[in-house]
DNA sequence: ACCGAGGCTTCAGGATTTCTGATGGCTGTG
DNA sequence: CACAGCCATCAGAAATCCTGAAGCCTCGGT
């Protein structure tokens, strides 16, 4: 007797939960309705409990065919991922990929690589932004795929979290303006929101002493020791100190990150470059 | 040609890539060595890259095999989950399971009750106390399994993730009186030690009107309107009520759920309630 | 009440897949 | 240079899995 589960199998079953009979199920995975019938006597059998009360009309799911259900959706997906991202030959094509400008130095330069080892005739178009300008191109059809942060209290799968920090020039010292001398980027993201918010919740007073898309230009004002910033903790220059709580400032919340992309009508490419970040980025 | 993977081949490519040799994963998997070779094959023709490079000594992967190998574990992680949840048959025997009092009424009937659908004939003893009681506990060995609650950043991986929150009695006025008065449970637990940290931090004076580990006695003072407390939202009882943190509260932290217990050696009983909480508590 | 449609199981035969054991080639080592 | 260790391949055998036919059951319409 099998001692492992089997993923036609698993995919069958699938099938048959969700269409409430065998003879639907087995059109669609293309066999005859008798072997989907064996099928599930197969798998009744590895697993060693009934998965399926036959009724006359069609056949619905044991408690245990319900648990078995919850376990077959998670490995039929991540085996889905796997042939996603390694299957198909050689990809080739462009594929353009949105990225939060301020993630950029951190995961880019690994995720491109060891994608390019795998498909090395796919050509990947970077597009860094922050992330609510990502959102807008991706919606109006300018991006494939594209990573983007959003608050960690959303309900979607969450992939990587990352810290929000307070950063400081490395020889700034520790004593803090009390108008806080703030340098922001675009007004819009999470982490311009959640400086203010914190601040504002702590009661401290401070004064925006730049402001702008340019996350390169807030960095030089940081440096120069004018002012301090927010940055997502992955995103924080060697160069760059990271103020600890004790000086003062009011503690930052997490942020999530998570890839976009429509499931139903991606390319082969547009997938693969996406199940490799899923299974990469919580990694990296 | 096949368009799945399978799972027997994806253990074997497993223990191809920890052994480096196709002779000696031959015989962990009880197989002649040609087998595995074939397998190994096999594999490579699904996915249509080569997984391995022969050298003349063994094996070792290709970058196609890396990442494959990732997705490999997940899958069977995932796999061996299902099985450990699901099969054997009829389960029976006792399980020591020890669940922090705060959750129990959230999560236990839900987890109970499941579970005994899968497996009637198991008796499970429910411990329920603050998680640091859970913890020493299960190192003495009084428990087989436990469900603790561990801060957001440790390394592991979350099962689920909690919000702390501030109660108060639900006809409470709206004014705060300005020593706040607390009432705290377990004086080593995640929701105390936020509490006060949130406090202090924020730099509101306050009083501990009532200290103790028995979490229904805290309730009852937070019903009496004699003061506030901390408890993980999915704690909150009806009764009281959720103080939105317009009240002038400093913000919580969230906290992380995982399942305690040695892998190595778990009963098939442990492993199957812990198989189960792992998949049924993200969705609660 | 009866009949037909739809649905599931079982069975036997045959096609396909996958294993084993033997053989041979290759690569490093002593 | 021979030997040991390792892998690929091959042919036959074994096991698996599917198809199509036949039978039973339930439901709903006549």
């Amino acid at each position: 007797m099998a001692v492992s589960l089997d993923i036609d199998l698993l995919r069958s079953f699938a099938h048959v939960a969700e269409s409430g009979a065998l003879s639907r199920a087995a059109e669609r995975v293309g066999r005859s309705q008798a072997a989907l019938s064996m099928q599930m006597k197969r798998l009744e059998d590895i697993v060693g409990q009934p998965l399926l009360t036959r009724t006359g009309r069609g056949v619905v799911l044991t408690v245990h065919g319900e648990r078995l259900l919850v376990h077959a959706r998670r490995i039929l997906a991540s085996h889905d991922d796997a042939l996603a991202e390694l299957s198909g030959g050689r990809l080739d094509g462009t594929l353009r990929f949105g990225c939060p400008d301020d993630y950029a130095d951190a995961f880019l330069p690994a995720l491109l690589r060891s994608f390019a080892q795998l498909h090395p005739a796919v050509v990947i178009e970077v597009v860094c932004a922050a992330t609510p300008r990502l959102v807008s191109r991706y919606e109006r059809g300018g991006l494939d795929l594209a990573l983007v942060s959003i608050p960690l209290d959303a309900e979607r799968a969450i992939l990587r979290r990352e810290a929000l920090v307070w950063v400081g020039a490395k020889d700034g010292g520790t004593d803090r303006p009390d108008p806080l001398r703030l340098a922001l980027g675009d007004p819009d993201t999470l982490d311009h929101r959640a400086a203010l918010a914190a601040l504002s919740q702590a009661g401290r007073n401070y004064r925006i002493a730049y402001a702008s898309g340019s996350l390169s230009g807030l960095l030089a004002v940081v440096r120069s020791g004018q002012a301090i910033a927010v940055l997502t903790q992955a995103a924080v220059p060697g160069d760059l100190r990271i103020l600890s709580r004790t000086a003062g400032l009011p503690a930052l919340p997490k942020i999530g990150l998570v890839v976009r992309l429509e499931e139903r009508h991606a390319s082969p490419l547009t997938r693969a470059f996406a199940a490799h970040i899923r299974s990469l980025l919580p990694v990296l």
